[in-house]
DNA sequence: GTCCGTCAAGCAGGC
DNA sequence: GCCTGCTTGACGGAC
């Protein structure tokens, strides 16, 4: 099903069956703790050292680690210069995963707004986002990928959109790993496609979310859109995969994949290559359903 | 020792 | 207007 990475797969954060993460963090009362705080860090960096090999041994190509690698790095009240405390560190990290031959990514959460109308909270988010750019440089992660939903629509989503290409714009080293992604109840998949070409970066689309606000067009018809964005960068296209919890609310991730959005996923690439984000509260053992040995 | 509510941050939407 | 979910480990306080 998977010969000549026609498709690669990939999980968030951490693994379950190691244990390992990449999230270890602490509170915010606490990172006057210099000494824990480096500890934290150089903790998650090995902690993702251990997932590359193992994710390598079986043959999965995509990781995206957890955005609490640093804890508080964009935060005004972080102690140090953690760059060039952990850039050392973080360059091994970054050439092991190439010798693996790992692609990786980051994903900044809900809070990062960078249209938002309030100055304070968009700067806020683009120091997010430098830290960010920051660990992929320092990773020497080319191809890596930051992962991002537009945020808000502020009762203005022409508007918004407009706002966000007007603050992303300026910020090249963003934008050079920058990708934007469509939400279940904001941003559609085509809105998403647009306001990335009006900044120059490629967009996700994340079946999920396509689902729950497809806007009428079907599956393959926003791939068609999202696809080629790619073709830019020069990398392979990234796609988001994951399947409803039966018992929760819409948008909330199951345990594993069914089958069938696995299924409807393969008929929308129709034999495109792509590169697949899992995002399954099962972490690994979500990959086993699609053939990925896991223990 | 274990359990539980809360912790930096922003939004949309349901009530 | 208030509450919840998004994600998930940390951690202090209650018991």
């Amino acid at each position: 099903m998977y010969t000549r990475m026609m498709i690669r797969l990939g999980y968030p954060a951490q693994n379950l069956g190691l244990p390992e993460t990449t999230n270890r963090t602490l509170r915010l009362a606490s990172l006057i703790d210099v000494d824990r705080l480096k500890g934290i860090v150089r903790k998650n960096i090995a902690g993702l050292r251990n997932i590359l090999h193992w994710n390598a041994e079986r043959g999965i190509w995509l990781f995206r680690m957890g955005q609490d690698l640093v804890p508080f790095a964009s935060h005004p009240a972080f102690p140090y210069d953690w760059t060039a405390e952990h850039g050392g560190e973080l360059r091994e990290a970054g050439e092991l995963a190439r010798t693996l031959g790992i692609r990786l990514s980051m994903h900044p959460g809900q809070y990062i707004q960078p249209a938002s109308p309030r100055p304070g909270v968009a700067a806020r988010g683009i120091e997010e986002l430098r830290y960010v750019t920051r660990v992929f440089d320092l990773m020497g992660a080319e191809d890596a990928v930051t992962v991002l939903h537009i945020g808000g629509g502020y009762g203005d989503k022409p508007g918004t959109a407009a706002r966000f290409v007007e603050v992303m714009s300026p910020q090249t080293e963003i934008l050079r790993y920058l990708a934007l992604e469509n939400d279940e109840r904001v941003w559609t998949a085509f809105e998403t496609v647009e306001t990335a070409r009006s900044l120059g970066i490629p967009a996700i689309t994340d079946s999920l979310h396509h689902n729950l606000n497809p806007d009428g067009l079907s599956l393959r018809e926003a791939l068609d859109l999202s696809l080629p964005t790619w073709e830019k960068r020069g990398t392979r296209p990234k796609l988001h995969l994951s399947s409803q919890d039966r018992e929760k609310r819409p948008g909330a991730h199951a345990y594993s994949i069914d089958s069938l959005d696995l299924e409807a996923l393969f008929s929308a690439l129709d034999g495109r290559e792509a590169d697949v984000m899992v995002e399954a509260k099962g972490k690994e053992q979500a990959l086993a359903a699609m053939g990925v040995r896991v223990r």
